[in-house]
DNA sequence: ATAATTTATGACCGACTAGTCACATTTTTT
DNA sequence: AAAAAATGTGACTAGTCGGTCATAAATTAT
């Protein structure tokens, strides 16, 4: 996405350029998000990051790219075929989920601080976009569990597919609601979200576990 | 709130100047939302509104605490004590919560597209404040169903309070997520946001109260 | 009718933005 | 060493905004 010109940097400076931007776009909205203020701060001139970029849109799309695709590549190993039930295989993505976090704060801040942008005529279309597959994909998962014969029948399957995917968020909603972890201080100290409060999420997913159960497992 | 200026001004012109402002604070983020722009349509001087508010943001707050009076004036005179269990309640809150999108829909509109607002500094705390209010009203009525031996009580009460009310926000989200209601289209179009779709909200409404009644349901 | 008070006005202020472009500098090719 | 191509630069454009304030108009009190 970025021209070839930005390609052709040394590394260094391209990674100089991708932080300072994405700590921007983590700290305010994209609206808000200055482009003025992050090139001064990077001691580069203004028209350099339009040889680097079509514009600001395509910038942010760029981050969002990165981001999402190493996060990814915590998540997608992990198959569904290799553990007994739904439950067990959520919390190992959960926990990679934590991997991802501690070892990419930054990406990991810029992720969280995604939902800010839900909003901005500019990126709605490709927050809107990311959310269509992430429910999709709860989707497949909710499928695979009615095939399996795990998961009752009496619920449409998009209904259990969206509410597996809210139920999934709301865990770190209710962190942040209770104050146990707090991003915005996160962000601040270049700390991951979850960081010392690994345990606690995990008691919590596991209480939050006993309390979906019974509405998505088929009634035994 | 206002100043008593305002509170002069002749009555339909008060409510002209609510409306307008309401409108331009529905379809923009509260710092996307122009003040110059509405005075200009309102054909008045950008000077009368600081003759009426002090600033932007209390001439805001006045607009949230009008709407959620009236909101309020519709569901607290519901009472879970005139109800078998939590779910017939519910679905009565919700039918009033229906009523008030369909006599109010301005204000059903303004509120509705707060959420867009959750990340403006300038309004973030007013936010977070109603939030922490709901989310406490919602961890009421879960003690009210433990106290009463209806709920479970292998779950913490703010984790049922918190999951009860992330719930019930549900219902709309997947609505809109399905395409079945278009906040945004019916704010073009001055409709309710449920307009001619009570019923497929009520269907939604029952099956998500079947998904989650194992949940929360103490076992029978 | 005059004075005093309240209300309406809009040009103006300072601050900010994304994006442009003619030109300077550096790097690569000949 | 000269020419050509690729990069870097920052003043500048055209626009946004919330908020102010001297002044004008309208209303109320004397």
């Amino acid at each position: 996405m970025p021209k070839s010109t930005f390609n052709n940097l040394a590394e260094k400076k391209q990674k100089a350029i991708i932080q300072a931007f994405m700590k921007e776009f983590t700290l305010h909205s994209y609206d808000k998000a200055s482009l003025s203020k992050v090139v001064e701060q990077l001691g580069i001139a203004k028209g350099s990051i339009y040889q680097y970029f079509g514009n600001k849109q395509e910038l942010f799309l760029y981050l969002v790219e990165i981001c999402n695709q190493t996060k990814a590549s915590y998540l997608v190993p992990i198959k569904r075929a290799d553990y007994p039930d739904y439950w067990t295989y959520f919390v190992e993505v959960y926990k990679n989920g934590l991997r991802f976090d501690a070892e990419h704060p930054m990406y990991s801040h810029f992720l969280f601080s995604l939902t800010r942008n839900l909003n901005s005529p500019s990126v709605k279309g490709i927050y809107d976009q990311m959310m269509q597959s992430v429910v999709k994909a709860f989707e497949e998962l909710a499928h695979y569990e009615v095939q399996a014969g795990l998961f009752r029948t009496d619920i449409s399957l998009p209904v259990l597919g969206y509410m597996l995917y809210k139920f999934g968020a709301s865990i770190q909603e209710y962190l942040q609601h209770l104050g146990i972890i707090d991003p915005i201080k996160s962000i601040e100290k270049h700390e991951p979200i979850y960081f010392e409060k690994e345990e606690q999420l995990m008691q919590h997913i596991h209480q939050f576990i006993s309390l979906a159960k019974p509405a998505f497992n088929k009634r035994t």
